[in-house]
DNA sequence: GAGCGTTAATGTCAGAATGACTCTAACGAA
DNA sequence: TTCGTTAGAGTCATTCTGACATTAACGCTC
């Protein structure tokens, strides 16, 4: 372990309280090319320091000490890549002593969700780039940034109630179709579109509207609207849910 | 808010970094008294420190820069009570800036279980008692422990693999009434004997012996054993489930 | 030892949920 | 008008679930 211009040297880092730090995954969705599946995808910026130097990370920074955690993810991600995500829920704190080859770090890692317009629309910058989220340009990644990606995953795919989720990944009305995409892209693999109607018509939290989407080349569908419990809060508090 | 000596004032504090520290919510089960349902229990320490000196809280203590955030909270736990839980797992980071009216505190917050002959098992110090998880005694905490001790409570209710964890609340072996009992003081209702039964036969994770439970007075139980992944993890890694 | 009370363990059955599939409706394009 | 495609509703067999009945095996009492 090399000792790197502007850190504490490992002898004396010992005894310096931990950094604390939050990095967030954001996700968004993208429709299949070519009548493929849709894919579930991300903004990542590139290092341009020490260590991993030019490698891709999860967005993020430190925390200030007069923010809470969850405004600490919200502010980083607004300043390095200009998105502000409509859902933020915190993830798992890593904290392992040699995550970082150079000094004590510990991150509190977020999890965000961008809806359809918002993909894409990140500041001009060659040091931020979307990928598809079985991209192989990251298949690495900067400190233990690809394990809290999987991790990411592994919750998503596990969650219990998608209603909320999926709405967040589309906008404010959508057709089932959509819907189905995004749980398609969730969950890796095909759905019957008549279970699904029939599943989703079931649960309470998503009712149809009169509109139907215009422009299409078949029949028209029926937009769909989320009707949530309350307000959408910038982030979701566990304790209260 | 006032000036506590030892701590900064609010000015100073403003731009010290967090102080971090990790708390764990450790549960145990005791059989429910007059044939009454099981009930879940836990051990907390009384304040000997400002702020909320004399009040409840859960074990704990500050993150030591040289162990990870798992191995401060099992410290802890053994400093303070002397107990060395079955399993332990990261809850939730906590880190609103009001938290602690003295200073700027992030903790996390770690979930452990304990056998049914740890229970009640602590060192001897007046200053560590026992509750069922209903005592009016623990209805408020010292700082926002009675809410992380809800959360708890939230996720375990919510936890969809219950074989791992149940058979942490019990021994090596046990009856399947017994694991019902465990079951029922989770969900905190009664469950259907047979239908139980039933569908813990079909899952892997538990398989019968061939003992059986001696000396009670009625028809003696088979003994059951869980037959889990490997061996036991001091912390459970989620990122390996 | 026979009968009784209690718990262990298995069996049955109806209704709900699920997956695979068919059928009809409504659009644009040819 | 016909055709291809997607939207949306319906059917049916299988599985899952909750409620309840039945049999087995102990200790206890008489």
């Amino acid at each position: 372990m090399s000792s790197v211009p502007g850190w504490a040297n490992v002898d004396e880092r010992r005894n310096l309280p931990p950094a604390l730090a939050v990095s967030t995954v954001i996700l968004g969705i993208r429709e299949g090319k070519d009548g493929g599946p849709d894919k579930l995808c991300l903004p990542v910026v590139r290092r341009i320091r020490q260590p991993h130097t030019g490698m891709w990370a999860l967005p993020g920074g430190p925390v200030d000490p007069r923010e809470s955690l969850g405004q600490a993810a919200g502010r980083n991600l607004d300043e390095t890549t200009g998105l502000r995500p409509t859902y933020l829920e915190q993830l798992y704190t890593f904290g392992d002593i040699d995550r970082s080859p150079t000094h004590r770090l510990v991150t509190i890692a977020y999890f965000a969700l961008l809806n359809a317009d918002q993909v894409g629309a990140t500041v001009q910058d060659d040091n931020v780039a979307w990928f598809d989220i079985d991209d192989p340009q990251i298949a690495q990644m900067a400190f233990d940034h690809r394990e809290i990606l999987d991790y990411a995953m592994w919750r998503l795919r596990n969650k219990t109630e998608y209603g909320q989720i999926a709405h967040r990944l589309l906008g404010e009305r959508f057709t089932l179709a959509a819907l189905r995409g995004v749980y398609e892209a969730i969950l890796g693999r095909r759905l019957d579109p008549a279970n699904f109607r029939r599943t989703l018509k079931s649960t309470a939290s998503i009712e149809e509207t009169d509109e139907y989407l215009a422009g299409g080349q078949h029949r028209p569908p029926r937009l769909y609207r989320y009707v949530g419990h309350g307000p959408d809060p910038l982030e979701v508090d566990p304790l209260h849910d």
